[in-house]
DNA sequence: GTCTATACGTGGATAGAC
DNA sequence: GTCTATCCACGTATAGAC
């Protein structure tokens, strides 16, 4: 391996140790583990990274901004139609957990993360711009807390799917969420629509 | 510490470490640790499991059986309200995860385990009837796929809203579940029952 | 049943050569 | 920038006494 700039190299490593940590967590995976799928040693991770940690976040923090911040939808125009920036979202958000399995199961890992450091700073640099650009997406009628609730709902609708997958895989009706996207986009935006019937 | 009978120690290292693999998950909790949390050393504590692993599936299998088989229901009646077994249900969930946060912590760690085996022991002896008592719930007119997706859907419903608590602590309109678990149960029925316009 | 003592691997991290 | 070599703490797990 020829050496390289510090910062291709610095991205590359953060590309190739993605699906490591989004597979086993941070506690999963070893230095070892990441310098053998970058084809570096320990030593060399460390040249690029202080600690083990801050590598984690660089890697949850480059995979979030990158896939996430393209996603916003703009901002609504006053003849719109209500439901159609929403459905717009939900159809390209589940389409990325569809199509990018890591960052769906990365998202898992760190809602786990209790460090109140971490959280902070996870909070602040990508899951509120996420979280208030849905917020936006909502009826304007709404207060606060209403607004916050149906937040989370909306993003519970997209997501639990996705990650009860292996607990589901044997129950009656069940179907990958790869393989039905589209209905699960339509059931959602059914259900929040008019409710159960419809 | 006087010696005590082989059962009643095992179900107090179960309830003991509870807690700490909660918080921290399989990997993030050492044997040593355990050892201190129950008073034993870790020798004792390979008197009564063989093995890390076989520990942890223990202190899951038991509090999920423990606390979620008396929640099912029983069957319904024809001149039934049909909503009322279900906001019944709800409530009863939402008010378990508001008490036991260990047991809503263990969800989430176990939803990320996808080792097969124990995956498909999880969810043989403690996901599976969860999860078809709660699609009993559901309208009678319901087809297979349609009936699984609305499952995941109230699950999720019920399940996101504190899997997201430390992420969401800073934003606007946030309470914390535990405070206003009733409003939830009510935002869950509503949704269900009429969509978002209610 | 529980202890003390310990074997032995693997973890994160660093020093210093090139 | 990347390597080899290494330190040392901590992980799981066991042997054998009581």
């Amino acid at each position: 391996m020829a050496k390289e700039s510090a910062d291709v190299t610095r991205q590359r490593i953060l590309h190739q140790c993605l699906p490591l940590f989004a597979a086993a967590g941070f506690d999963g995976v070893s230095m070892r583990q990441v310098a053998t799928a970058t084809g570096l040693t320990t030593a060399a991770l460390y040249y690029h990274f202080p600690d083990k940690e801050q590598l984690f976040l660089a890697v949850v923090e480059d995979c979030f901004s990158q896939r996430v911040t393209p996603l916003m939808p703009g901002p609504k125009s006053p003849g719109d139609d209500p439901w159609a920036h929403l459905e717009a979202f939900v159809s390209a958000f589940v389409s990325l957990l569809v199509r990018v399995p890591s960052f769906q199961r990365l998202m898992q890992w760190v809602a786990l993360d209790r460090d109140e450091t971490r959280a902070r700073q996870m909070t602040e640099r990508v899951f509120e711009p996420f979280f208030l650009g849905v917020a936006d997406l909502l009826p304007v009628t709404l207060g606060e807390e209403e607004r916050h609730a149906l937040t989370v709902s909306v993003m519970g609708l997209m997501v639990f799917p996705f990650e009860t997958q292996v607990a589901r895989q044997w129950l009656p009706g069940y179907k990958p969420p790869s393989q039905v996207s589209t209905q699960l986009v339509q059931h959602i935006l059914k259900l929040l629509k008019a409710g159960v019937t419809g």
